[in-house]
RNA sequence: GGAGAGGUGUCCGAGUGGCCGAAGGAGCACGAUUGGAAAUCGUGUGUCUGCUGAGAAGUGGAUCGUGGGUUCAAAUCCCACCCUCUCCGCCA
């Protein structure tokens, strides 16, 4: 949720997100609802004042033992006036808080305005494609050679769109898994999570995937919880409703769940191999921070996720979102994208976003600072990472002539010690 | 699914209709003490929010799991729901 007091005092800034994040939302209709809400409060307290005034001195009169019965009638009179306005209030009350839902993120100032991908800014990695001598396969065709993932069986278990990986490939896959979580907790100081994967809707509210990302959720229909789109769901909900101690600030964590999607509205899309999946592995990371250093935690949080792409020996480029690409919650977010030699497409494996308070609002997420000032806290999130697209950049960049996978050496410990899938 | 117990502030915990935003304790902050620290002593300390104010602040309202109800007045009484714990059943 953006700040209530910039709807109220400087409009303007959340009108040009708006205008920036190309979201179509009557501002106005809600600064009008604010200002009959806060008149509608004034009055009403006003009221209760009164009513409690009277209530007050009631009690004082029966304490000395007298009938106040005059008192009683005016304070049953006003407290049923009170009773109807707290109606009305809680109706525009509703109307109100129902559309500031749907208030984007204010993105950060160094954020590019723009419409889509193409506008997205380049800020480090690799300019251009790594070339290759021999005429490369794509994910699907060395996948089915080597026998390590079985499509058909896949679709025959659950459809299309979800993998089922086999053999030697279960076990890359496991040691992806592996290899990202020690990374992360080993070297970068991250906890270990292993969070439950059925979240309910408060979470998901949360941190922002609801009310706009409904349709790309999968819903258990008998318990209303949603199945996890990311385990960045339970890790920033964890401390909802909590006042953390600015001493134990930051804190960071790190899960590996796996993340299920509907990927409504890209039916005819990415439909071969394993890119676009509804059910897929990831380790995410995320930090709670102070406010004051959420920008340098987040620089170090993408230096975390960029890390393991940089072990794996994978081509690499860090995009900035700009304005139009960034997701709903999001003030900025860096895209770790890695070159698929076989697809020749450059894949998103991490996204890294900062939320400033925005989720912690939602939430309510607080921190107690030394001084004793209660605020909300920054959060940030990133995927380090999530597997299908490394499985794939492995697969294509990493084939040999004749046909073998290389393994990358931090995977080897975890391959029994193989140099290669063969 | 059945039976019982419980949900109060940052935490523990008292509180069964008005003098309760809530005793007591812990924690935290500040001060004293100390070479420094621990211990000790003193003082302060919930959150959200309306209005006035540049601000310091002032003055209201709400808040004791959630939502309703009774009452002039609800942490306290009534109803429904949610959650946690214990026992039983069922399943793994």
């Amino acid at each position: 949720m953006i700040d209530l007091k910039l709807l109220k005092d400087d409009p303007d800034v959340v009108r040009q997100a708006l205008l920036d994040r190309h979201e179509n939302i009557d501002l106005d209709k809600m600064i009008k609802l604010d200002k009959q809400r806060r008149s509608i409060i004034t009055e009403i307290q006003e009221l209760k004042h009164q009513r409690n005034a009277l209530s007050e001195k009631v009690g004082k009169l029966k304490r000395e033992g007298k009938e106040p019965q005059e008192l009683m009638k005016q304070a049953k009179e006003l407290a049923e006036r009170v009773k109807e306005l707290d109606k009305t209030q809680k109706e525009v009350d509703d109307k109100f808080f129902e559309a500031v839902k749907w208030i984007p993120n204010i993105p950060h100032g160094s954020v590019p305005v723009g419409q889509g991908s193409d506008d997205n800014g380049f800020i480090r990695g690799l300019k251009k494609p790594p070339d290759f001598d021999f005429d490369v396969l794509t994910h699907w065709e060395i996948a089915e050679a080597l026998d390590i993932l079985d499509f058909k069986r896949a679709a025959k278990v659950s459809g299309s769109r979800f993998i089922l990986y086999k053999g030697i490939g279960a076990k890359l896959e496991r040691a992806l898994i592996n290899f990202f979580l020690d990374l992360h907790t080993v070297q970068h100081g991250y906890t270990e999570i292993m969070p439950p994967v059925l979240n309910p809707t408060d979470c998901l509210y949360g941190t922002g995937q609801l009310p706009k990302l409904e349709s790309d959720m999968y819903k258990c229909r008998d318990d209303g919880f949603y199945l996890c789109p990311t385990a960045e769901v339970p890790l920033t909900n964890m401390h909802r409703d909590e006042i953390i101690p600015e001493k134990q600030l930051p804190l960071y964590y790190a899960a590996y769940t796996p993340c299920f999607r509907r990927e409504a509205g890209s039916y005819g899309k990415d439909v071969r191999g394993i890119k676009r999946v509804h059910q897929f592995n990831k380790v995410e990371l995320v930090k709670y921070t102070v406010p004051a250093h959420g920008y340098e935690e987040f620089e170090k949080l993408l230096a975390d996720a960029e890390q393991a792409v940089k072990l794996l020996g994978l081509p690499y480029r860090i995009m900035l979102l700009c304005t139009g690409d960034m997701t709903f919650a999001a003030a900025k977010t860096y895209d770790i994208e890695i070159y698929a030699a076989g697809m020749k497409e450059w894949l998103e494996v991490s996204s890294v976003s900062i939320y400033d308070q925005y989720q912690a609002r939602r939430a309510n997420i607080r921190y107690r600072s030394t001084k004793g000032k209660v605020d909300y806290v920054c959060t940030m999130n990133g995927s380090g990472l999530a597997t299908p697209r490394v499985f794939i950049a492995l697969l294509e960049n990493n084939q040999t002539k004749d046909g073998r996978i290389s393994i990358p050496q931090v995977l080897q410990s975890y391959m029994d010690g193989k140099e290669y899938v063969e």
